[in-house]
DNA sequence: CGAATGATCGGCT
DNA sequence: GCCGATCATTCGA
């Protein structure tokens, strides 16, 4: 990465803010860095969800339950909060608010932006195209996200894994709001929540792609 | 210690 | 659209 970039690294106020739905939806439209013995890659986020701490029952702090997986998500934003879904998923998010809080910013798609060659080969895919990042186990196999890299700080340049703010000039157009993806069993009330952040009209979120409150 | 459960993905119909 | 893979993690006995 150039010094200029790591100049534009976000810093710790960005994510210290409340709430976790502002820090989302302002995630848009800015860069993961990340940098491995592999090579370094980047993505433009594209899609995030909000988790917000012991009333949604639909986050891993709800109750201000801790355990050893999710006691990094208490720790300050700007922290990485790693884990594995399903046995087998990586799952990257971002740690918001201040220490305690339980706050956590979940990345669900990137658009590829440096080095697709080594994303689609972590991938074991032959090309670029969606299906390399448009998901959030996928865009962690893409960028050599692992539960590794739970805990590390996000606002320190020597991070293998950064965000920054990639000043890019681009028009990414209108953001969709919707429920977050996977609340079926949570119908009670956080399921319906308009946690869901996506551009509108950018062909890397994931699936499903729609954004309905049919149920 | 055993059973249940996923903030998912990819393959198949 | 449906379904099985696959296992870290959590919870209860």
């Amino acid at each position: 990465m150039s010094k200029e970039q790591t100049r534009r690294v976000l810093p710790r106020s960005f994510y210290t803010r409340l709430d976790a739905t502002v820090i989302a939806r302002e995630l848009l439209g800015k860069v993961i860095v990340t940098s491995s013995e592999e090579g370094e890659t980047a993505g433009i986020i594209v899609e995030t969800e909000a988790y917000m701490g012991p009333d949604d029952l639909a986050c891993h702090a709800h109750s201000n339950r801790i355990t050893p997986r999710n006691k990094t998500m208490y720790d300050i934003g700007g922290t990485s909060y790693v884990y594995i879904c399903y046995g087998m998923h990586n799952l990257f998010n971002a740690v918001t608010g201040e220490e305690g809080m339980g706050h956590a910013v979940l990345i669900r798609a990137v658009e590829p932006l440096l080095n697709e060659t080594l994303m689609v080969s972590r991938r074991r895919k032959e090309k670029i195209s969606p299906v390399i990042t448009n998901g959030p186990g996928k865009l962690s196999t893409a960028l050599g996200i692992t539960k590794e890299w739970n805990g590390l700080d996000l606002t320190d340049p020597k991070s293998p894994i950064i965000i920054v703010d990639g000043s890019l000039d681009r028009e990414f157009g209108r953001i969709d709001e919707g429920p977050r993806v996977g609340m079926s069993h949570h119908t009670k009330n956080c399921g319906n929540f308009p946690w869901r952040f996506k551009y509108a009209d950018n062909k890397w979120t994931s699936k499903p792609d729609k954004v309905s409150y049919d149920w």
